[in-house]
DNA sequence: GAGGAATAAGATAAGTTTGTCTTAATCTTT
DNA sequence: AAAGATTAAGACAAACTTATCTTATTCCTC
């Protein structure tokens, strides 16, 4: 169900989210933690950057550190800034046929399960993940 | 959720299952209706066929036909027959790290939904995405 | 048994995803 | 302002999926 790019992408802010301090973290250092490749690490690491779901800081002491509250981050985001949603969510017919779910007998089946997937995905926050408390001081938004 | 040639596969098969005579067609043939690449289609239902899903024939009137009524027919088996099964379906664990689902605070998550989709693809048959009636004299297995 | 018609099978190619490497740009520290 | 450290960006490469093409192989018809 998950690219491989979107697991890396996911631990990654799993793994920046548990950090309690303010400071930025190198990819190469994150990449080492969660054991998947640094070169391209930093790349989905730019994605989500460019989608403010993490700050990046360049030069010395520079890396990344998450951008927002974990329950803030849907993994619906996360995988809509590194372009890794499935084909099949919001699109007319899962079939490629060019039909629509109520004409295709195919996708009219699949809108079900579809429809169930990509509720999970924008249900379901960083912070379900990691079932973490909210913050203290934390009201909502 | 599905990859294309899931797509290709599965529509031939409906398109198999709604020939109401006991011929073989041609996989040119079916290619066509269901507008898809002929060559590729060809290769697909031959998988099929390794897996008894459908008959070929080779020769002249050769061709391909369904094999199974589609009640007996499940989208789980015909993702197998293709290897198009998705990757997190019955793995430890979906993030790649080799842990279990138990263990990985990521797929404790995923778990739920990819059983649900587990259920989804083992429970629906061809029967279902064609809303056919049982055939007569049909008694069920 | 010969010829024609179709699948079977394998080589090849194109496209996409995943991964690596190198260079440029930028920030902090001194 | 210079040096060092780090991300940013783009070129490049490998692997996989998708698609095409060509050549067997098999079967039916005559």
């Amino acid at each position: 169900m998950l690219t491989q790019t979107a697991k890396y992408a996911l631990q990654a802010l799993i793994h920046l989210t548990q950090q309690d301090d303010d400071d930025y973290h190198q990819a190469c250092r994150i990449a080492e933690s969660i054991k998947v490749p640094a070169n391209y690490l930093g790349k989905t690491l730019q994605k989500l950057a460019r989608a403010r779901l993490v700050d990046s800081q360049k030069g010395l002491h520079g890396g990344f550190r998450s951008a927002l509250m974990p329950e803030q981050v849907r993994i619906f985001d996360v995988l809509k800034a590194i372009d890794a949603l499935p084909a099949d969510i919001d699109q007319p017919c899962a079939c490629g046929q060019g039909q629509t779910s109520s004409v295709c007998r195919l996708c009219a089946r699949f809108a079900r399960i579809n429809e169930l997937y990509e509720n999970f995905l924008k249900e379901t926050t960083l912070a379900d993940l990691l079932g973490l408390p909210f913050p203290t001081g934390w009201q909502g938004d």
